[in-house]
Formats: structure tokens, sequence, C-alpha cells
RNA sequence: GGCGCUAUCGUCUAGGGGUUAGGACGUCAGAUUCUCAAUCUGAAAACCCGGGUUCGAUUCCCGGUAGCGCUACCA
């Protein structure tokens, strides 16, 4: 039997910024699937229509780009398999749901989110392991025809053994025992028609004749129910393989509260693509003679699975610098160097952002390098003097700073809203806006003479901001004394809820 | 809590039944440089703990511990 093509796929939910993990994914399994002469699939699984925008999903085209992970199939680019959106596959989805309803693997379930809620509820405190307690599934054919009937809403839940438990085999770590007994009965179709992560990639992977599933260590627990569906389905298992998760330097999952995950971040600092990824070909994996700078190219050709390490490695931005500045000085000609600069921001489109907001603020051009620096800069020089230098005092300014750091995750990133957030929270604090701005700008700009800020924040873009605010939190303090702790939770409490 | 995964310098890692446990980032010291970087040299720094197996375990096995992950009509 000739073996088949090896097919891999990176599968990115477009809910927020493209991260850093998604690339980290993308990378192995590009370079796993080129090794060996397959091909590398880029499939967009926004089956989750509250979270999933079109925004994020181009972001994450742009971003994978940026670094040169390019998909054979995929987005923009299609293949024999289209569509790659998960969202316009939903009627297959619901045939294969349909289909193992009637082979007797899964059954309709009409409990309300509340009933579950309470049922989860009541288990954990029973000290039991929270599930599904099979209510619908004893449901008899007639009432399930006249729930059917009175339109009540429902979602497909597969079947689960109940004893005996599921081995699954994984590339590296071998064989996996897992009681099925664990597992849940999983919704597959959810109210809205659409189905969950387990039944798309399931149906999805098998279509799209996926060969090796590369995919971080976080599914490992459900495995089982994948192995399941394909037993049910009667395909042929994918050979799987759980990489370790990018960690913060506290060894948590990677999460951008504790360290920059957005790929636009990292952009917008002005990081090589290829450094970068060059860094994440660095994380528990190695050059088989230990060189620690290399090419994608060289990566793909010394690719190794075996050569995957499994303790979960920290992202340390410390030595991702260093790389990058290797980059630069081993990598980029003085030409090129001048075009990567172009690229990055002094292009017309990024200047012209620019411009509006620092032509007339200026007698001679030679003052735009003043008001363009912080545009052209990652995290800036400030001291804890400057920030103090305004009419707030010093746990103000903690405060309001950690606030913000706190309400600018739940807002829109454009100006307006940006200015609401700040406005609500000199509101909260009872100070003037006046007051409450100036170390926003020193914390932005480096300088309370400055362009204007709900812009400047705009066009940074979130990431950076968060970055440029923690820095400036850091210099003055958390407000960690009782007094402020007080004060921050008086104006939480004042807050509407978000 | 339950289940699962993981465990070598602070961090990324190499290695592997017998090694002075190797490299890199960072740190410190020195050299060099008009400053700063860069560069060079050197130093400190690790096999989680306890039992086995073995002539010998850091390496293999078991247990513990710790970290992490999962435990959704999110992926």
């Amino acid at each position: 039997m000739p073996k088949p093509t090896v097919r891999t796929r990176v599968a990115p939910s477009p809910t927020g910024d493209p991260h850093v993990g998604t690339a980290y994914v993308a990378l192995f399994n590009y370079c796993f699937a080129r090794k060996q002469g397959g091909q590398f699939i880029l499939r967009i699984e926004d089956t989750d229509t509250a979270r999933s925008t079109r925004e994020s999903e181009a972001a994450i085209l742009r971003s994978l780009r940026w670094l040169g992970l390019t998909w054979d199939e995929g987005p923009e680019v299609d293949g024999p398999h289209a569509p790659y959106r998960q969202s316009e596959r939903g009627n297959l989805y619901r045939e294969y749901a349909n289909q193992l309803l009637e082979a007797g693997h899964a059954f309709r379930c009409f409990c309300t989110p509340e009933r579950l809620s309470k049922m989860r509820d009541a288990q954990r405190s029973a000290g039991q392991r929270p599930g599904y307690d099979g209510l619908c599934l004893r449901l008899s054919p007639a009432e399930v025809q006249s729930r059917l009937a009175s339109n009540e809403p429902f979602v497909i839940r597969m079947k689960v053994p109940e004893e005996g438990s599921c081995t699954v085999e994984d590339l590296l770590r071998g064989p996996i025992e897992i009681a099925w007994n664990t597992v849940d009965m999983q919704v597959l179709l959810k109210a809205d028609g659409m189905p969950t992560y387990h039944l798309a990639n399931v149906v999805d992977d098998h279509l799209m004749e996926i060969t090796h599933i590369l995919r971080g260590e976080e599914w490992i627990n459900s495995a089982p129910k994948h192995k399941l569906l394909y037993e049910y389905f009667g395909w042929p298992m994918p050979a799987l393989c759980h990489l370790p998760l990018l960690r913060n330097p506290d060894k948590s999952k990677l999460s951008k509260r504790k360290n920059p995950t957005s790929l636009l971040f990292y952009e917008r600092m002005g990081y090589l693509p290829e450094a970068l990824l060059n860094y994440l070909g660095l994380m528990a994996w190695s050059m088989p003679d230990g060189e620690e700078k290399f090419s994608l190219q060289e990566m793909v050709e010394r690719f190794e699975l075996e050569r995957v390490s499994l303790g979960g490695p920290v992202f340390d931005l410390t030595k991702l610098g260093w790389l990058n500045g290797r980059w630069i000085r081993e990598n980029v000609t003085d030409n090129q160097f001048a075009e990567r600069v172009c690229r990055w921001a002094l292009n017309e489109n990024y200047l012209m952002k620019l411009v509006p907001l620092v032509r007339s603020r200026i007698s001679v051009l030679g003052d735009l390098g003043f008001l363009a620096a912080p545009f052209l800069s990652g995290i800036i020089t400030i001291t804890p003097g400057q920030l103090m230098e305004g009419n707030l005092d010093h746990d103000a300014v903690s405060v309001a700073l950690d606030l913000a750091l706190m309400r600018m995750e739940s807002v829109e990133w454009k100006k307006l809203e940006i200015e609401n957030m700040l406005k609500g929270i000199a509101e909260a604090m009872g100070v003037k806006l006046r007051d409450l701005l100036r170390p926003f700008f020193v914390a932005i700009s480096g300088s309370p003479v400055s362009v204007p800020l709900y812009d400047a924040m705009e066009i940074l873009g979130r990431d950076l901001c968060r970055a440029r605010l923690r820095h400036a939190l850091a210099l003055v303090g958390k407000p960690d004394s009782p007094e402020k702790r007080r004060w921050l939770k008086a104006i939480r409490e004042d807050e509407p809820a978000q």
C-alpha cells in the first residue's frame, strides 16, 4: 500500500488577535509536512459565531503570511476541499451529526443551559465529576418527536461508553489511557446548528485527508472523543501528536495578561519575522547540531518530530531580543535593512496615519523626530518621576494605570472607545480628565508634549499600549497598599459590569 | 476535587546506565572601543524527592511531590 501524502493543518479560531501560539503550532505542522514533501493546510474554525470575526480572520492570515508560513490549501488560495472556513460548511456537519443520530451514536438533548449549569454545580458540590447526566438519553422516541414538533431548541450529543477506557496513541508520548467515565457526552451540534470543535474538527480532518494532527497539549483529554467519533464514522484515525504549550515566565499557559501574545505586537515592535519564527523553532525543539540560528528552510530540512521535548517552554522575550539582534546584524545588508525599516514604519500607509497628527504641531520638519518617536519605538524609556509630574498623586497614578489596563481589554480598539474608557476612569476616580491623562501621555508617548493620546493609542495598537502601560505601572508600583486597594474596590463597585 | 501531561543551570536546551553533565540567553568580572551597543575571554549556576532494577543510576521502573493543562451549546 503506498504511503499517503503527509497532510497537516493548523486550525485557528478567529477570535481576537492572531496569537503566537497559532504561529507556533503552524510552524511545526508546516515543517513536518514540508520535510516529507506533504501539504500544509490552513482552516478557519469560526463555529463560535458569538466570538469569531472577519477582522480577526484577516489578521491571522496576514500574520501567518508575514511570518512566511504559507499554506497549500486554505482561505485565499483555495484547494480541492474548499471551503476552508467552517462557518461555510454548516450543512456538512449537520448531515454528519444526523448520520450519528440515525446510527444511534448520538442523541438529541433538550436540556436548557440553566439546567445544565445547576446540574454541574450540584455535581461539583457533591464532589463528583461534572458531566452530562444523561437525562435526554432516556427520552422516548415519542417524546422526542413531540418536543421537536413544538420547536424546542436542542443540541446533539455524542454517546460515550460507560465503562472501560480509551487508549490514544501520541507520536511523542506513546499510549495515553483515559477512562471512559471521565469523558463527557460532548455536544456535537449546538442549538444554533453550528458544530462544536469536536465534530467540525473530526469531519474536516477526515474530508481534508489530514494524516497527522499536531496540536496543543490542551487537547489530550478530549482526544478520546475524537477517536470515538472516527470509530463511529468508520474513518481511519490520523496520527496524533500533542505539542507542549508555550508558557509565561511563571509557567502558566502563555497569556496576554502576562506576556505579549499578539503577532501584531511583535510586528509593531519591529521583530523580524525570520527571527520570531526562528525563536519559536527553539521552543521545545532543537537542531541536531545544536545550532540556534536557522531559517525556516533550514528548519524544514532538518526537522524531526522526535527532537521535540515535552516540557512546556517559557517564552523569553530577552532571548528573542538577542536572536532578533543577530538576524539584524548577520542576515541583512544595509540596503535590506533600509528596506525593512520602510516596510515596517517608514511607508506611506503608516506615515499617513501620523501626518495629520504631527503636521499642525511642528514649525520645522526637524520637529518631526520627537513627535514621531513613539510610533517608531517599542517600549519607551521613561522614569517614575515623569509619570508623577502632573496633578495626580502617586496612588492615583498607580490606580489609574491599573484601571486602564483592566478596562482596555473589553473595549473596541478605536479612538472613540478609548476616549470613553479614559473619561470613565476620570469620572470614577473623581479627577479632571486633563489630570488623569497626563501620566498616560507619558506612558504612551514618553512625554506630556505629544500628539493626541487617543489617536496615538489606536495607531499603536492594543498590545503595544498594554505593554507600555504595564511598563509604566511597573515603574510606579502596582496599587497594593491597603488604601489603594480600598480605592480600587470602591471604583470597581461603581462601574457597570463588564 | 477528578482526570491527564510534564520534570537537566534563573530561562531555552544537548545528552545519556560509568561524562570534569555540553551549548545558548541572562547575570557577574575582565579585554576591546571616543560613548553605547556589538565582539572576545573568564566565572558563578542544573540532573525534584524517595524507593527499586543494576557492579553502577541523573538516565530504566514504581511511588511521592511540584508545575501545567482539561474538566462549556470556547476553541
